[in-house]
This record gives structure tokens, C-alpha cells and sequence, in this order.
DNA sequence: TAGGCCATGTAAAAAGTTACATGATTTT
DNA sequence: AAAATCATGTAACTTTTTACATGGCCTA
């Protein structure tokens, strides 16, 4: 057995070969799984997600089977033991990646372009944004129940998150 | 005069067009510019810069001429009235374009494929490099004086958004 | 005189988004 | 009976990265 070639794994497989170590899932199932999920931090759509899933088959790293609903074509797609290694692997990586983007901070950076009144609503605006996020992630919190796994925590990092980024920009708001 | 539509101002050109609000400046100063400044929060490669800087000449949005050193070609853009419209506009549209890429946090989220000397080695790992840039956007800050315009406070957040991540995994560290 | 910085660019590949097309099944 | 959800996919386009190629200028 050769091992796969684990720098080749983009960011895509990566969340791929991430949701199917829970479980085995359509392509359908990832999408809407990232979509609840990993969204805010990786997403994924279709065109991405059933290129990939073709691609991670001819590779080895997942194997799939038909399981129709009815008329519905439909494919199952699980983890073989090579995208079990490949992904264990990924993750015991050491990587540094982090990245923010984030069109309110560019607005403000280049703010000195902007009339007071202009800079006044994008704080507002800001604020209020960061707020509805935070009140949106409760709401999923609430719904999958309390922290059990991992993934309950980095449910409230994103809470905390968008949090504390309302404080920031409401004390930019006082100070300025 | 028609006005240029700012719908096709990429993420690339109003990273351009904000760096030259400030001053005219060469391509390559583009690219040095973003690397030290909006690079955290929006970055751009040379084979972005080049190219987009031609567009955006078409488009009329910059204009340039020719300012060799000596032998050296040398081609300086700055922005036209045209193009002050347009990033000015893109200032004040309401945007909630907010996007972090954290590969630390995705890890988290399939740890529970991960051993415990695994995760412990990722917080550990995670708490050091958001320490140590949050020390180099310290040491950056030193060199360019007190805060004084508007990027200044974007620097800032910065550095209490790298204290704010380092202290997260610490707790998350103490929690488990 | 060597190394680092200034300077411009391209080609190819990788990555990701958007819009479209289709239709069955399940729930209200 | 209508609306929402489940389900699969492609084509075109946009965006971004990476690797390569070139060479003068400045300073220690």
C-alpha cells in the first residue's frame, strides 16, 4: 500500500474527508453540513463539492455506493482507510494559516476617504451585523443542545467571536 | 462623463485603488504596501497586481507614466477623478462580507479524530503563533508611531485580535 | 563584489463562485 | 395542492496562487 499523497489534499477534500469521518454522506449532505457548520471558517459549493468527491474516489481516498431513494438517484460517499490516514495525517500538521476578510475593516483602513457621517454608519452598521451573527449562532447552539464535542466549541468561539468583535467597533464608535 | 460601474471593482482593485488614494505609487510598491498593511485582512500577489493595474487603466479608473531609475523601467499609476468616484463609492455600499480561514479552528472541529497529545500539541501550538503575531504587529506598530490616521486603528485591531485568539485557546487549553 | 532590494511581468494551474437545469419526495 | 427539501450535476466565469524569467541599482 503506497501512501497518498497528503500535500495534494485541498482545502476542499480536507472539509470533505473532515465530514465524512463522522459519517458516510451524499454529496447533498456536505453541502448543507457545511452550510450549518464549517461555513464561517471553510466553505464549499456543489461546483467544488461533486468535482471533489469524483476526484477523492479515482484517488482512494473515499469509496461510494448508489442507495436511490425511490426514483432519486443517489450516492453515499464514506471514508476508505487511505482517507482515514490521509486526513489524520492533515491534521497533526503543523500549519500557521490564518486569514481574515473582512470588507468593514479594508472600509475603515481606507476611512480617512470617508466623510464623518459615512464613517459614522459603517460603524453602526458594523455593529449591528456582528450582534445578529452572534444572535444567529446562539440560535444553532440551541438547537444541536448543549457542548459535547469539539465542534460545540468552535460553535462558541464563533459566538465569542462575533462578540467581541461588536465591543471592538462599539469602543472605535466612543472613541472616535 | 459616465460613471464606471462599480460592480466590477474586484476585491484585488479596491485593495489597489485604496493604496493609491494615499499617493501614486509603482506596482511593486503596491505590492509592498499590502504586505505590510492590509495583508491580514487582504492580501494581492503580483500576478494580480500587474494585470488588474492594465484593467484598471482601460477602465480609466488610474492612469500611469513612465519614471525610469536610470535604466530601470519604472511605470507610476495614480488615481484618476474617475477613479476617487468609484472607490468612493464602494466606501460607503453596505457590505457584511466577513470571512475567516483558520486552519487551526477546522482542526478543532474534526478533533475528535485527533488524540489528546494531538490536540494538546495544536493548542499549545495555536496560543504561540497568535502570540508571537501579535507581537510583530506590536513591533510594526513601534515603527510607525502612535496612531494617528484611521489604518492606525485597524493596526490595533490587529493586535488585540491576535491577544483576544491567544487567550481563547489558553481557556480552551484549561477547559479540557 | 556580493547580496539584497527595486522593478516588471507571464503562464499555468488551482480554487472557488454563480447560474443554470432537472426532477422526485416529503411536509404542510 | 403547493411549498420546501432532497438530490445531482455542469458550464462559464472569476479570482488567486505559484513558479518562472529577467536584470539594474544600491550598500556594506
Amino acid at each position: 500500500m503506497h501512501l497518498p499523497d497528503m500535500s495534494s489534499l485541498s482545502p476542499t477534500a480536507r472539509v470533505i474527508l473532515g465530514l465524512l469521518t463522522f459519517r458516510p454522506r451524499t454529496g447533498y449532505d456536505i453541502k448543507q453540513a457545511t452550510d450549518r457548520s464549517t461555513r464561517f471558517f471553510w466553505g464549499a459549493s456543489y461546483g467544488q463539492i461533486y468535482p471533489e468527491l469524483r476526484r477523492l474516489e479515482r484517488a482512494g481516498l473515499v469509496a461510494s455506493h448508489e442507495e436511490p431513494r425511490g426514483q432519486v438517484p443517489r450516492r453515499v460517499y464514506r471514508l476508505t482507510e487511505d482517507g482515514r490516514l490521509a486526513f489524520e495525517s492533515w491534521l497533526s500538521e503543523p500549519t500557521d494559516q490564518y486569514e481574515v476578510r473582512d470588507e468593514g475593516l479594508l472600509r475603515l483602513f481606507f476611512g480617512d476617504a470617508m466623510s464623518a457621517a459615512q464613517l459614522e454608519e459603517l460603524m453602526r452598521r458594523r455593529q449591528e451585523w456582528y450582534r445578529e451573527t452572534a444572535a444567529l449562532f446562539r440560535r444553532i447552539g440551541e438547537e444541536i443542545g448543549p457542548i459535547e464535542d469539539l465542534g460545540g466549541h468552535v460553535l462558541r468561539y464563533g459566538i465569542e467571536l462575533m462578540e467581541w468583535n461588536a465591543d471592538w467597533w462599539e469602543r472605535l464608535e466612543r472613541e472616535l
